[in-house]
DNA sequence: GTTATTGCAAACAATTTGCATATAA
DNA sequence: TTATATGCAAATTGTTTGCAATAAC
């Protein structure tokens, strides 16, 4: 199982801010720093909270500036999950991501991953002459009848 | 090709509505009137306009209310493409439904379906132990390079 | 008649923006 | 020094709600 984040993604991205004429301005980088340690999805919210805890907070202004710019850079990924509410994560650099299933008991966010549904994705790109440049799938699953 | 809504939908709706006890109340039999035939996403300002077109407008408030009944009764389907609006179509009770690529040139958003897709999903809930009720796929894509 | 439904306007929540100030380069 | 970043508070946007009036059954 390999890890879905990892530290190069700080360091990408740190070079990828420099590369645009960013500074590495205290505010976005708490949120970067914040990003590279999560794997998945955090609201805005969620980030302000946690960088709240550590002191290195910033207003809530600059973390969704920060998070917009990640953004357009390609850094991150802005997911609706149809709540009304906008989760973030890290992209990783290396291609490889990930998606989400809902639980629908208890709300819970779980990631996965499925060769066989990248694989489906692909061909689907061929077949309709597309280029598909991001998808993102998201399946809401309770636990099964029956199961553990 | 099969055709994705058809009229079935507006009488399912009609009876489920009425299985539920509720009336077959102005402001929302012209949302569920509009929704029959429209087989892909409408914003909630989107169905307003359009009902205002044709002079059977209703508040915001009733066309929210009434999306949020059609929803939990399972007749709608509710997505959150990220941009801060949500779309809902309806959901065709023989079970048939498509996904949504968004062209990243022109913003315009078209359905797809795709057998390949279903069964890798089908498969993923499976191995996963998990139930999956539902399942929204987002491509973003633009024209193959090259293409036609 | 009873109960669901509506419209209005106010309330809300998440996100965005203007602008003066602070700060990285 | 000079352009980028920040904080604050006000503005926007999409959506929800309270409540009195209205319409279905």
């Amino acid at each position: 199982m390999h890890r879905i984040t990892d530290t190069s993604w700080l360091e990408h991205s740190n070079e990828v801010l420099r590369g645009a004429g960013l500074r590495a301005s205290a505010g976005r980088s708490a949120v970067v720093e914040l990003l590279a340690c999560q794997s998945c999805l955090l609201t805005a919210q969620e980030i302000a909270d946690r960088l709240r805890e550590t002191g290195s907070a910033g207003s809530t202004a600059t973390i969704y500036r920060a998070l917009e710019t990640l953004h357009d850079l390609g850094l991150v990924r802005r997911f609706d999950s149809g709540e009304g509410v906008a989760r973030y994560e890290p992209v990783n650099p290396s291609g490889e991501h990930h998606h989400h299933i809902v639980m629908e008991n208890s709300g819970d966010v779980v990631p996965f991953e499925d060769e066989e549904l990248e694989r489906a994705i692909e061909g689907l790109g061929e077949r309709l002459g597309l280029l598909v440049t991001s998808h993102d799938i998201i399946l809401r699953a309770r636990p099964a009848s029956g199961g553990p």
